[in-house]
DNA sequence: CTTTCGATATTCT
DNA sequence: GAATATCGAAAGC
């Protein structure tokens, strides 16, 4: 029986297309998730944990369930969702959602004329409408004390029974996959010349951020 | 729809 | 100093 921290108990890469459709819910606001990237410790030449334990990313250390917020570009805070094994800095980056409760406050929050399907559209939106803070870094998702509750989507048991493939092909009903797999957005870094395609996204849905090519990218 | 560019704080060289 | 897991406004398609 796959429970949230069992989920969580996976490294980055099988955690993060399990978290599209779960929502997080805290501080007046609940947003489904639609789109994740997967970051895989130390060895990920895109992962926060790339040189090592830092004060900034102790909690990506941590134990599953954990959030890791930080600083983006001077003024955004951005979420991760920690994931196992314990010790491997392993997190997925919350990139985009719809709000589905409190879009009011989320509004209020976001400021401006904001379509409602953009208000938690891009990681540094998505931490905004949902009020978090710096502070918010190192709480957890799943023992009910922190600011932020983490709940999966119903039927996710069925779903991971077998594999993350499994995952990916499920609901090839109508012809188009669920879940779509796609390059990391803003990463640089890349192993053997060629980036990792773990940024995972829910196919064909509005809210999800559209894909900007690193200044950096050659082509 | 797309591209370009400035703002901003923390980390790293 | 330079880079960064970004955003919004402005301008051109």
């Amino acid at each position: 029986m796959i429970d949230e921290a069992g989920v969580l108990g996976e490294p980055a890469l099988a955690a993060a297309p399990a978290l599209l459709g779960a929502t997080i819910t805290g501080r007046g606001v609940t947003v489904r998730i639609t789109e994740v990237e997967a970051y895989m410790g130390e060895t990920d030449p895109g992962s926060h944990a790339f040189r090592g334990l830092r004060q900034r990313n102790r909690h990506l250390f941590g134990a599953p369930g954990t959030l890791y917020a930080y600083r983006s570009y001077g003024i955004h805070t951005c979420l991760n969702v920690v994931s196992g094994p314990d010790g491997f800095a392993s997190g997925s980056l919350l990139r985009a959602g719809a709000v589905v409760e409190g879009v009011s406050l989320a509004r209020e929050r976001r400021g401006g004329r904001v379509p409602d399907v953009g208000l938690a559209r891009g990681p540094g939106n998505l931490g905004q409408a949902l009020g978090a803070m710096l502070t918010d870094d190192g709480s957890s998702v799943l023992d009910g004390r922190g600011p932020y509750v983490l709940r999966f989507a119903d039927g996710l048991e069925e779903r991971l029974a077998s594999s993350t493939t499994a995952l990916l092909d499920e609901s090839l009903a109508d012809g188009r996959p669920r879940i779509s797999v796609g390059p990391r957005v803003g990463v640089g870094g890349v192993a053997g010349g060629r980036a990792f395609p773990w940024r995972f996204w829910l196919t064909g849905e509005p809210t999800v951020s559209s894909y900007r090519r690193h200044p950096q990218a050659t082509d």
